[in-house]
DNA sequence: TAGATTGTTAATCGATTAACAATC
DNA sequence: TAGATTGTTAATCGATTAACAATC
C-alpha cells in the first residue's frame, strides 16, 4: 500500500500549481522553496517537505525548475490528462460556471449541463444544449464520468447528489448552502460564498 | 487583550451556522453536540471544544437550544448586523453574486457592483446599475464598507485588491484564479473552482 | 432517580518549523 | 572555491480526541 499522504497536502499542492503556471506565463524559468513561499504566505520548509512526500525535485544551490516541478505536480494530482464534468442546475452559477474559460487549462472539460424544469430543458447557452436530468445517469455510465459540479437550490441538493453517486459520479463540487451527505469512498468540496465572508466579518469590527 | 481562538475554528462556526438553520428549518428546538456531528462529519468533541472557546451554550443532559446557539453564534462572528459588500467585475460570475439571493438571510447585503469597460457602465442587471470603479473609492469610504467580492480577470485581480484596500476595504472574498497580494490586516478568501477540482481527482483512478 | 449530555482536562496525535549535512 | 538551496531529521507547536466529573 502506498505511503498515505495527509490530505492537507494535497490540498495545498494546486496552490502551487497555480502559482508555478503564473510564474511560468511571467516568463521565469527557476524559483525557490523561499520565493514560492514568500509569493503564497507558506514558508519555505514547508513547501519542501510537502513536495519531499512525492520525490525530490530540485537541485541543491539552484532550486527548482518551474516547467518540470509544474509538470511533476500535475502528474501527482492526475490533472495531466483532463477530466470531464458534468453540471447540474442551469441558473446563474450553473451557467457562469458552463461558460468559464479556465477550465481547459486546468484539467477540466465541461461535458454537459443538465437540469429538470421543462422550460429550460432544450435551451441554449453557449455551446452547451441543457439536457434533462433523466439523462443523466445513462450518459454519466457511458461516458465513465466520475466529476459534478452541483449548482440547484439547497433545497434539491441532497437529491441531485444521490443521483449522482448513484450514476458513479466519486467527485462533486458543490455550490449549493447544505452540508451534503454522501457514501464513503465519495469526496465533496463545497463552495458557498456567505460562508467565506462569514469566516472573515469575526475580524471586522 | 481578549483570549486568541485558532482561525480554523473561526472557519468552522459558519458551518455549524449554516446546520444550525437547517435543523430550524426543519422544524427542530434541541440539538446535541453528537447529533451536529454526524450531520457535519466532525467529533462531538470538537463541536464542544470550539464552542466552549466562547463561553456555556448548552445544558447537561439536554442539548443545545438551536435557535440560541444560532444566535449566540451569530454574534460571535458578527453577523448579528448586516454587513454591506460591493462586488468588482460583472462578467458572469459577478452578475450571479449580484443576483444571488441567499446573502441577505446570511448577514450580508450588497451594496453596488462595479466594472472599468464603458460598454457595461451605466447597464442594468436586476436591481443594480452598474458603475464606474473610479467611484468606487470615494462610495466605499463615504459608506464605511468594508468587505468586497473580485470577479474580475485573473490579470486585474491584483490592481482591483490595491484600489479595494487603499479605499478602506479590510475583507476580500476573490473568485480570480491568483494569489493576491494584500497588506497584513486585510483578510481574503479565494474561491476557484479548478483548485477545488484539483484537490479531489488525485484520490481517483 | 437514572440516563443523557455538557464543559473541561489530560493524553494523543499530527502538522509545522528550525536546523543542517549534502551537494549543486 | 564560496554561496545557495535542497531534502530530511528532530524539536516544537498546535489541534483533536478520549475520558469523566458535574449536573440537568
Amino acid at each position: 500500500m502506498a505511503k498515505q499522504i495527509p490530505d492537507i497536502v494535497i490540498g495545498r499542492l494546486p496552490v502551487y500549481l497555480r502559482a508555478l503556471q503564473q510564474m511560468l506565463a511571467e516568463g521565469r524559468q527557476v524559483t525557490s522553496s523561499q520565493e514560492l513561499g514568500e509569493r503564497l504566505g507558506i514558508s519555505a520548509a514547508q513547501i519542501r517537505k510537502d513536495l519531499s512526500q512525492f520525490g525530490e525535485f530540485g537541485k541543491q544551490g539552484t532550486g527548482y525548475n518551474i516547467e518540470y516541478l509544474a509538470n511533476q505536480v500535475r502528474e501527482i494530482l492526475k490533472v495531466n490528462k483532463t477530466w470531464e464534468v458534468v453540471i447540474v442546475g442551469s441558473g446563474d452559477i450553473g451557467r457562469a460556471l458552463a461558460g468559464y474559460s479556465g477550465f481547459s487549462e486546468r484539467g477540466f472539460k465541461i461535458r454537459d449541463i443538465f437540469d429538470n424544469a421543462p422550460e429550460r430543458i432544450g435551451q441554449q447557452h453557449g455551446e452547451f444544449t441543457i439536457k434533462d436530468t433523466a439523462q443523466l445517469k445513462s450518459e454519466v455510465q457511458a461516458a465513465g464520468i466520475k466529476m459534478a459540479m452541483i449548482a440547484v437550490p439547497a433545497s434539491a441538493a441532497q437529491d441531485v447528489a444521490d443521483l449522482l453517486v448513484d450514476a458513479g459520479i466519486r467527485a462533486i463540487l458543490s455550490y449549493a448552502p447544505v452540508n451534503l451527505s454522501v457514501p464513503a469512498g465519495v469526496r465533496v468540496q463545497n463552495i458557498d460564498p456567505s460562508i467565506h465572508l462569514q469566516r472573515m466579518t469575526y475580524y471586522l469590527d
